[in-house]
DNA sequence: AAAAAAC
């Protein structure tokens, strides 16, 4: 077995790689590095999660130990189909490159352009970057891409999903056509093989086992129910209260609207939940990220943008709460749990209306997903009002149960008829969710004085748009401090550590 | 029936 020792990198990278814990090379970096630090280009592919953003950080830091970046002349440029993604490119570089003294610029958008000017005048040996961002500094003459030696390309295939295919090809042209090209893609259907073809001189070709389908450690499950949006919250809340070793779970939804409204009711429930996607600011993305990998935040309400790439560990739970519409975007989202290994499990609510993306998922993973607690075949009848309370599955609900129930569907229907879907609005309760975080806990998780301290965008005029008109913020008057009363009935795990 | 990305 090759060694990190093997690969011919530079000892101020191993000692990095050896601090952070890593003795082996995964095959993607055992068969990428070597090529790559001879200065071949490299066709890598692989998906996220083998290992790959190693598989260039690496070689990059040991080939720009040699020389120094000018002003204004990056040295070498990654392309990243996120935001997200090319802050966890930027973290490697300084996990890895501890030892080193390199200058990083992360040009992403929805962040002050001055600090990211002032990194390029000082001179960077590494740019990172999201396509929209870096061509703005282009077109603003703030850039000269005549020095970059190295450009990499990563999850080329999910560019071109994204229509970042043109964009790419105006910044290659910019870049001197002797560069070394490390290509990273995840597929390569046609389009991205004569993208390859394009970009590549005489690339080493490196690919590691596709992960065709889900990982078997991952507990794949279907629940039946109904289409109405309170319904399928209300079966989310059973489903998580019901998981005995719930750690922390992403909870995807197919629309930007539907993660903003299920956040608040969940939030509105007592639920330790954060929100991700991609009309949100900048910062409350990249805290609510900071925070569900901390455990900070238990539940994670997220669109798409959270579904590949991003280096999670150990997230124990995938709920789908609603089916995605193309079915290789349910393995990469329930790709998100049993990682390395581990064990985790993916629960996928299924309504009338989603059967043929079942079924279409059921087909591309190559085979039959269970159901829960019966098919849609078995589903109850609609409960027809909240007065009476949900009618158990299966008489799986006792009758006290159910008298619990029906003050909690009272509040749950208040709850849901003071419906927003304003995005300030739930950039808003992020806010708080933000705020109150480090002293959270379960006494004073409602209290008035945690929700009222924000710091931060006051004094914004953005914020602005997240108090309503009356000038204070929606929240404050639409439910008392123990707006929902559930207790006891709230699992230990999902409430903040404030004792931990 | 969507999401993502520049101002």
């Amino acid at each position: 077995m090759t060694n990190f020792a093997d690969l011919g990198l530079s000892q101020k990278v191993l000692s990095a790689v050896a601090d952070a814990g890593y003795a082996t090379p995964t095959p993607i970096q055992a068969g990428a590095i070597p090529p790559a630090l001879q200065r071949r280009d490299i066709l890598g592919i692989a998906q996220t999660g083998t290992g790959k953003t190693a598989s260039f950080v690496l070689p990059m830091l040991t080939l720009l130990e040699k020389g120094r970046a000018r002003a204004r002349m990056p040295r070498t440029l990654i392309l990243e189909p996120t935001r997200e993604l090319a802050a966890q490119v930027a973290e490697n570089f300084d996990k890895y490159g501890k030892n080193h003294k390199l200058n990083i610029a992360l040009l992403i958008g929805g962040v002050s352009f001055d600090e990211q000017d002032r990194k390029l005048e000082r001179g960077a040996d590494v740019l990172i970057c999201t396509p929209g961002r870096l061509l703005d500094h282009c077109e603003r003459g703030k850039l000269l891409m005549s020095g970059v030696e190295i450009l990499v390309i990563d999850e080329a295939d999910r560019m071109l999903d994204m229509g970042f295919i043109p964009d790419i090809e105006r910044i290659a042209k910019l870049i001197p056509f002797t560069r070394q090209t490390l290509f990273f893609s995840a597929t390569m259907p046609p389009e991205i093989q004569k993208l390859a073809d394009r970009f590549l001189q005489n690339p080493e070709r490196v690919e590691v086992a596709r992960r065709s389908s889900t990982a078997i450690t991952v507990t794949q499950r279907f629940v039946a129910s109904h289409a109405k949006d309170y319904e399928k919250r209300a079966m989310l809340r059973d489903l998580i209260r019901s998981q005995d070793e719930l750690k922390n779970a992403i909870i995807f939804c197919n629309r930007k609207k539907d993660v903003a409204e299920l956040f608040r009711s969940l939030d509105r429930h007592g639920f330790s939940v954060g929100a991700l996607h991609g009309d949100m600011d900048q910062r409350s993305r990249m805290t609510m990220l900071a925070n569900f990998k901390d455990g900070n935040i238990k539940l994670l309400v997220a669109s798409d943008v959270a579904a590949r790439g991003l280096d999670i560990p150990d997230v124990s739970h995938v709920f789908n709460f609603d089916v995605p519409i193309h079915a290789e975007d349910y393995v990469h989202r329930i790709g998100r749990t049993g990682r390395a290994g581990r064990s985790g499990a993916s629960f996928t609510i299924v309504t009338k209306r989603d059967v043929k993306f079942s079924d279409a998922i059921e087909k591309l993973i190559g085979q039959k997903v269970e159901w829960l607690s019966g098919d849609l075949s078995e589903l109850p009848e609609p409960m027809e009002s909240h007065e009476n309370g949900r009618r158990g599955r299966d008489g799986r609900r006792d009758r006290k149960k159910d008298v619990e129930r029906s003050g909690r569907d009272r509040a749950e229907h208040k709850a849901d008829t003071a419906h927003s879907d304003s995005v300030a609005e739930l950039e808003s309760v992020v806010e708080r969710v933000v705020a109150v975080k480090p002293e959270r806990n379960a006494e004073n998780k409602h209290s008035q004085a945690g929700r009222n301290n924000r710091p931060g965008r006051a004094q914004t005029p953005a914020n602005d748009d997240n108090r309503d008109r009356r000038g204070r913020n929606r929240r404050d008057h639409d439910d008392g401090p123990t707006p929902l009363g559930f207790g006891d009935e709230i699992p230990a795990f999902m409430l903040i550590a404030g004792k931990a």
